[in-house]
DNA sequence: ACAGCCATGTAATCGGTTACATGATTGG
DNA sequence: CCAATCATGTAACCGATTACATGGCTGT
């Protein structure tokens, strides 16, 4: 899939501008600092993946870079531009791609399908454990309850609930289970 | 992230792997054409990610290839092997790769974080037309309710929560940013 | 001064997508 | 019989990850 001229931007590089427009000019590292403390980005934030990233960015003309010598080394601080401002919104939508709308894939909702595979009692220790490490990621999630702004915040919120979500359905499916071995 | 040998199944490699489980032995296409009309899965279900992922499977010995002629045509069908299902049932968990249990990354809520680029108005129309979206696919989702088996219907009614969930979570974002401009 | 970390990249690799090629099968 | 579609792949490309290279900076 090629994005050169007119095309859509990919989540990551949606992320990036949207990194500019929130914090003004930085440095490609200064965009991976946020993206790995950040608490739901599916990102590694590699080097490889950023500084390549911004410098294509650049051709197709959405950022400029400046030189921004640090101490006495050289770096570049990446800025959006008008056409990438513009860009940044029409990523941001609407209209939506459908793949921004329709459900996010969930790799246990991918291992539910397979569950069969398992006698009843390991898949009854298999839900359990499923949701023991939810509850956990959902404590790991709190901890980011007062951090960043108001819509920061609201998306953290979206993240628990989801993740409630989802343990509200292993649940559904424990009980589900439970009658369907009773039968 | 190189998967010779112990290597730790892909989302994809696992899917497939579970099909073959599931379905018995089966081509390259009939996996295909199963991940085609599958509700929830984010993959495009190429011929150029199938076919070279079965070939690598039989390389690591987890499928063997028979010679399958449907009418003229030679094709191979592919089977899990003892090694295989072995793997497979490890891709199945648990213990749990981190990713499997971390939330899914969800593209609205990733777009949520940038909210503030937007008039309040134009919040607004957002949030509605994401809602509205959400709903639409609500309904699609919907329409698979009685396809499948035991397993295949609860995988459905995670990936429905997970839907009714998004809908929750951007009626409470309506609801906090009105407050917000109202002060 | 020098060990270890910070910051800025580059190179190799890998898996997935798009697009193409090709022959068999089927419908009108 | 010919066109359209089915079925089986292959090739080029592309973006992300891992691993590496390098040079400045910082604490002891």
């Amino acid at each position: 899939m090629t994005r050169g001229r007119g095309r859509q931007l990919s989540e990551l590089e949606g992320c990036v501008l949207g990194h500019l427009w929130k914090h003004g000019p930085s440095t490609a590292y200064a965009v991976r600092q946020e993206l790995l403390v950040s608490p739901s980005s599916h990102w590694s934030a590699s080097a490889g993946a950023i500084y390549p990233l911004l410098q294509r960015l650049e051709l197709q003309r959405l950022v400029t870079a400046r030189e921004a010598t640090r101490g006495d080394r050289d770096a570049s601080a990446y800025a959006l531009t008008p056409l990438g401002t513009q860009q940044f919104l029409r990523w941001l939508g609407p209209p939506f791609e459908s793949d921004v709308v329709s459900i996010a894939v969930d790799p246990l909702r991918t291992r539910v399908h397979f569950l069969g595979a398992m006698p009843p009692r390991r898949r009854t220790k298999y839900l359990q454990a499923a949701i023991h490490e939810l509850k956990r990621h959902l404590g790991e999630l709190s901890a980011f309850r007062r951090t960043g702004d108001a819509f920061d915040r609201l998306s953290l919120a979206g993240a628990l609930r989801l993740t409630r979500a989802r343990i509200a359905w292993l649940a559904q499916v424990q009980g589900a289970l439970g009658r369907l071995e009773s039968k």
